[in-house]
DNA sequence: CATGAATGAGCGTTCATTCAT
DNA sequence: TATGAATGAACGCTCATTCAT
C-alpha cells in the first residue's frame, strides 16, 4: 500500500504523481485510448486510488492541462510591460519565452494533446483559450500597438492575426510528435529564423 | 439490405461511403472512441459490410487518410515548374494552393487526423510526410533557390526551414477544429497577412 | 461459377463434393468452429451454393454422419451368416472388416465426429446407435451364440457387452488423432493382439 | 457483487468454482461453442471477473484438463509397487482404479473433452499423453513384465499394446456421453467383465 | 486513505444465413 | 442454379467505475 496521504502537502504530491503519470500514457495513446490501469501502475499506485482523488477520466484529463499551464505567460507579461526595448525585440523575446517553454516535453505535450482532444473536451478548449490563446493575442497586439506608435513597425498584420507569430512554434510541437522520427526539426533554430523574417518584414529593414 | 455492389465501380462507391461516414466519425470522437456502429449508421449499411472492404478499423483509417490526399500537390508542383513568375508569386500561389486545399471540410479533418493520430500510426505519418511534406518542402526550397538565384530574394530562411511558409495554414486547420467555436478565424486572411509579410521579408520591400 | 447441376447425378456428385469437403474442415475445426467459408472453398464453390443442397450447417454435418457409413456392416452380416467357419474365425472377421474400413481416414474421422459432437447431435447419435452400434452388437451377439451352442466359447462376456470387442478398434481412433502426433500407434497390429486374446479367453486354449 | 476473493485460499475458491462452471458448460457445448456468458453465469460470477483468474478461453480450457487430472495414478503406482499380488491381481487393481475414476463425472467429461477437442490442443493433447497415458502405459508394461518373470503370464500382447488393457475403459466413457440416453451401460460391469477376460487369456486358465 | 476484486456495458470482429443479381 | 454481397446477432475480451475490505 503506498503511503497515506494525510496532510495537504501529501495530497497535493499524490495529486501531482498521478498527473505526472497520465500524462506520459494521455500522450503515448491519446485519451480515450489510455487506461487508468496504466495510469495507475506508472504512478505506482492501485487503480481505485485515482477516484479518490478525480472524479472521472476525463477529470483526471481536465486537470492535467489546467494544471501544466505553468507561469510563464505572466512573467513575458510582465516582462514586456516593463521593458523599454523596442518593440521588434519584445517580439522576440516572446518568442524565445515560447520556445523556451517547448522545451519542457510536459508543455509539448499537453499542447498537443488540446490540439488533438479539444475538439471533444470543450471546457479544455475554453480553459485553454481564455488562459493562454487569448492572453497571447492581448500581448502581440500591445507589442505591434507599441511598434506601431512608435513608426517602428510598417504595418500591423501580426496585431490582426497575432496567430502568425506563434503559428511556427505550433508547428515545432506537431513537428516533434509526428515527424520527427522520420525527419528531425530544430525547434530553436526555426523559431530564430521566423523571428529574423518578422522583425525584417515589419521593420522593414533590408538586413 | 443495401444495394448489392456488383461491379468494380459499386464497389468503389461502397467504399467512397464508407470512408465518407468513417472520416465524420474519426473527425467527431477521434480514431479511439469511434465506433464501427456509428460508422455503419452513417453509411447506412450493417456493421458487418464495413469487413468486406476493409479489413480493420485500423486499415479503414489509414485508407481514408491515403486516399484524401487528392492531386492538389502535382498541380501546384507543375504551376511552378512551369510559371516564369517571380519567386514571391510562386510563393504566394503555393499559399493559395494550401488556403484553397483547406476550403475543404474533409481535408481540413485529415490534416487533424494525421496530427493527432499520427504517433500511434506510423503509417500513415509516414505516408503523410512523404506525399505531402516532403514534396512541399521540395517545391518551397526550389522556389526560394529560384528567388535567389535571380537576386529576388535577401535571404533564405524558408529553404532551412521550409515549414515556415505552411505554418499558418496548420493554425488554421487546428483553430478551425479546436477554437473556431469559440472565436472565428479568417483563413483565407490569416494566410494573405502571411504571405504578405513573408514577400516582404524575403524581398526587402519596404511597401 | 461453378458448373451448373442440372441432372440428378449432378446434383449427388455436387453434394458428394460439398460433404467431402465438409467432412475435411469438421475433422480439422470440430462441427461449431468449422466455417461454411472453408467449406465453401473447400468445395470450389460459392457459399451460398451450399444453401441450394443443405438448410443448415446443422443438417449438413447430419448428412456427412448419415452417409460415410458405408456398406461395410451388411457385407460382414452375410459373410457371418453364410461361414461354417468356427465362432472365433468370425469375430477374428469382424475385427478384419472393423480395421480395414479404419483404414479409410473419412471413417475415422467420422467416428471421431460421432463421438466428439453425437451428445449435441440426438439425431446423429440415433442415426448412429441404430446403424452402427445396435447391428454391431447383434452380430457380435449371434456369433457368441453360436460358439457357445457349440461348446467352442466358455464363457459369454462378449454377449453380455459386445464393446469389449470393438473398444480397441475405437482406441484405435481416438488416438490416431489425438495422440499419433505423439507416439504412433499400428491399429493393424493392435486389433490383431485383441483378437489373439479375446480368441484365447473365449476358447480356452493355452496357444 | 460477488464476495471479492481477498486471501490465497478465497482466491483458489473463486478458480475453482470458475473451472467447474466452465467444466460443465464445455462438456455440454464442447470448447467452440461453449459461451463465456454462460460459464459466468453458472459460476454465478460476472463474464469480466474470469479474466481475473485466467487470460483466455484457452487458457481455460487448459487449465480445467491440468486440475481435473487429480491424484489417482501415483496411488495406483504406489500400490502396485509395494504389493506382492500376483500380476493378474495387479492388473485388475488398476482396473479398478480406473473404473473408480471413472465414477466421477468430471473425469469422464474430461475425458471426453480431451478426446474430442485434443487434436486443436496440443498442449493439452501433450499433457494429458505425459501424465496419464505415458504413466499408465508404463505401469502395464511393469505389471505384465512381473506377469511373464514369474511365468504367470502366457503371453505379453498387453506389454505391446497397453491401449488393449484401458479400452474398454475408454469405450464406457464415450457411451456414457453419447450413447446412455439409447442404451444404458453398466460400465464397472463391463470392465469387470473385460478384466476377467484378460486375466483367462493371459493366465491361460480355463476357469 | 488505499487497495484491487468485481462489475457490466461496450467494442471490434466473425460468421451462419439471406437475398438481389 | 450459382453467386457473393449484405446482414445482424453473437462472442471474446476490455476497461472505467464501484465497493468491500
Amino acid at each position: 500500500m503506498a503511503r497515506q496521504a494525510r496532510t495537504k502537502a501529501d495530497r497535493d504530491d499524490r495529486i501531482r504523481a498521478i498527473q505526472a503519470a497520465a500524462l506520459d500514457v494521455f500522450a503515448a495513446k491519446g485519451f480515450s485510448a489510455a487506461r487508468l490501469d496504466d495510469i495507475a501502475a506508472a504512478a505506482g499506485i492501485a487503480k481505485g486510488t485515482i477516484y479518490l482523488y478525480f472524479k472521472s477520466k476525463d477529470e483526471l484529463f481536465e486537470a492535467i492541462v489546467k494544471s501544466t499551464i505553468g507561469v510563464t505567460l505572466s512573467q513575458v507579461e510582465q516582462a514586456v510591460a516593463a521593458s523599454p526595448a523596442p518593440a521588434s525585440q519584445l517580439l522576440r523575446l516572446v518568442g524565445q519565452a515560447i520556445a523556451g517553454a517547448l522545451d519542457d516535453p510536459d508543455r509539448k505535450r499537453v499542447v498537443h494533446l488540446v490540439l488533438s482532444e479539444g475538439a471533444r473536451f470543450p471546457a479544455i478548449a475554453d480553459f485553454y483559450h481564455s488562459e493562454i490563446i487569448a492572453r497571447g493575442m492581448a500581448l502581440v497586439r500591445a507589442i505591434v500597438a507599441k511598434g506601431r506608435a512608435s513608426g517602428e513597425f510598417i504595418s500591423d498584420e501580426p496585431a490582426r492575426f497575432p496567430q502568425l507569430v506563434i503559428a511556427p512554434a505550433l508547428v515545432a510541437v506537431m513537428w516533434s510528435i509526428v515527424f520527427a522520427r522520420i525527419e528531425p526539426l530544430d525547434a530553436h533554430a526555426l523559431i530564430e529564423a521566423h523571428f529574423d523574417l518578422l522583425t525584417r518584414a515589419l521593420t522593414g529593414s533590408s538586413r
